[in-house]
DNA sequence: TTTAGCACTCTCAGGTCGAGAGTGCTAAAT
DNA sequence: ATTTAGCACTCTCGACCTGAGAGTGCTAAA
């Protein structure tokens, strides 16, 4: 599909107008709003075409034009113009991280909070998440009776914790023995290289091994680590979502968890860190988004931990800005990760 | 005001009906539907002694009638009669709390999870949380550089891990040791009590034992632990918010973190474990929440560890019903927490 | 004290109507 | 070969009207 420069600004400034007041636009409007140097008649000519080509749609007979989905891909795949985000607004990003307390979670809670505010649309950010789950340190502490609090630390900085239930009764000295054990022996062991030490240990640190390493695994099978959702009312505040239920619908998604992770799933297997993924409408797949649009970026390290950050609002959406700000936030973890986390 | 037994039944009936069909109730069709022996004559002179006690509204002349929130108010405090939660619909419950795993994050997820689904409106979660912070155990784990990682456990099990940055690079046997030894000399003493402990350290003992305090006085600052909630889109779909942007304002309160806290601070403050609070229409207070209702228990060990747990639906509520969901759930927590976490 | 009867009120759904916005087509102008 | 003016046509939207239906309050009789 090949157009002109004209069927390109015409198809810019009607998603951009479109964007601005969620009506119809109609070709007089246009031209006057625009000051352009052609006639009403001549953009409606344009305007027909593009409509031929799926890009635009009207409501009804007479009513302006909207984009299409694919309006809204062509626009984003070929006529946005990444724009850098404002210095500015850059700064004052960065300023909220580097004054945040130092803590990943606080991190993330934040980058869900900043990039609800700045898009004005639901965010959802998950945890750092290494594929291969390697073993860095344990710590057991007795609570009371046979129950003991169980802290295990991966390489990379996840930490899980649990109450386990011992077979009997065990002091804290003994505890602290084994748990430094295992600290020396399995540190940057895998679950497989753990199994594999199973006769360095007693009975009692055995029956932890196996704990360990159901944990481990468990770890492991989990797609994505914890998810961070903010600026779901903001969503709600669109005159789209006024009075149908597709808004429930959407925030339905970020809800459910499972369904949650599959969005992630599938839409990030192909996204290398700082890349990014546009998914318009659902794309035919989501039924429940189809009026809605998702941004979402990789961060982190390649090589090690990974985790998504990024958007869900309306298609009609600031896609140009948007981007920016996700792929910015997406940056700055990056660092953030770089620099406290890398194994 | 002193109600007679057939105007306490006619008040209750109109609730009762009302809840169902979120529709104004007329003398007529209350009749019919509970073959009561009056004729609709003498309902309509009950409902208007009722209105004149403001315990029912007409939403215009001529309409039928509407519970207020003084209806409901009185309905909840006088008339409601505490059903005990079915039998099954119990053990549904426990099983799926006792076959989950022994987490407390889990179990407080899942809380809320069951609240949102039993009750079909949102629910909140909030994590046991001690008003007095006593030290139990200090690990300090070196990631790289100067970068450590510190988690910091609780007596009753609280958890908190931050990256600390150090002056200077420290090895992980030295960090343990330090380690060892705040767990040796400060185990169940409060911040007060650790600060007198300071010159059992030497210079980096010292620095570390500062940003401990800090962050013990952090934690008792702060009013609840973390929140967990869930179920929100289960408010949307009632038809009262089909297309006012009241639900955004209600919902908009449980993401707003500080709103949610001291709507929880100020009710749960005379409400002991076991109790339960019941704020309906925001009592004049909560403005957002003029066209909600929120129920709240508390649990865990009053002399230690206590949290919040409870529903926000819309005020027309199935309330006898979701006051015991609410109290049962909050025993089954209170129970798990005082299995596990007790000090 | 209760109830039958009745006049009255108000909403709601449905229908009609005109204004306004926008279109597509045609024929003239560039 | 484009572009544009002009025009007939279409469709929505809000305003207005109307009648059916539901519900009320009051009165007088049971």
């Amino acid at each position: 599909m090949r157009l002109t420069d004209r069927q390109k600004l015409i198809l810019t400034l009607i998603i951009h107008e479109h964007i601005q007041t969620a009506q119809p636009i109609g070709s007089k409007t246009l031209v006057q709003k625009y000051n352009l140097t052609l006639s009403s008649a001549t953009v409606r000519n344009e305007m027909s075409v593009l409509t031929d080509y799926n890009l635009l749609r009207q409501p009804h007979t007479s009513a302006g034009r909207v984009p299409t989905e694919e309006g809204y891909r062509f626009f984003v795949g070929n006529l946005i113009h990444k724009s850098a985000l404002p210095t500015t607004t850059r700064r004052t990003i960065t300023h909220q991280f580097y004054q945040s307390r130092q803590d990943v979670e606080q991190w993330l809670k934040l980058a869900a909070s900043v990039l609800a505010n700045q898009s004005q649309a639901a965010s959802l950010v998950t945890a750092p998440h290494a594929e291969k789950a390697i073993f860095k340190h344990l710590e057991l502490i007795a609570t009371r009776g046979r129950q003991v609090l169980m802290v295990l630390v991966l390489m990379g900085g996840e930490i899980r914790q649990q109450f386990i239930t011992l077979p009997e009764p065990v002091a804290q000295e003994r505890l602290s023995e084994i748990a430094a054990q295992f600290s020396n022996l399995c540190v940057r062991r895998d679950a497989d290289g753990i199994a594999r030490m199973r006769q360095h240990f007693d009975a009692l640190g055995q029956d932890i091994l196996e704990i360990l390493l159901a944990e481990m695994t468990l770890i492991e099978e989990s797609a994505t680590g914890e998810i961070y959702l903010d600026g779901m009312t903001n969503v709600l505040s669109e005159p789209e979502f006024a009075e149908s239920d597709e808004a429930r619908q959407a925030l339905h998604i970020l809800e459910e968890r499972s369904l949650l992770e599959n969005l992630l799933a599938s839409t990030m297997v192909n996204t290398d860190v700082g890349g990014i993924q546009v998914l318009i409408g659902g794309e035919g797949t989501w039924e429940e988004l189809r009026q809605c649009s998702v941004i979402l970026a990789r961060y982190g390290d390649p090589k090690s931990l990974t985790g998504s950050v990024g958007v869900l609002g309306p298609i009609r959406m600031p896609y140009d800005r948007t981007i920016s700000t996700v792929q910015f936030v997406a940056n700055v973890l990056s660092d953030l990760v770089s620099e406290t986390l890398a194994v």
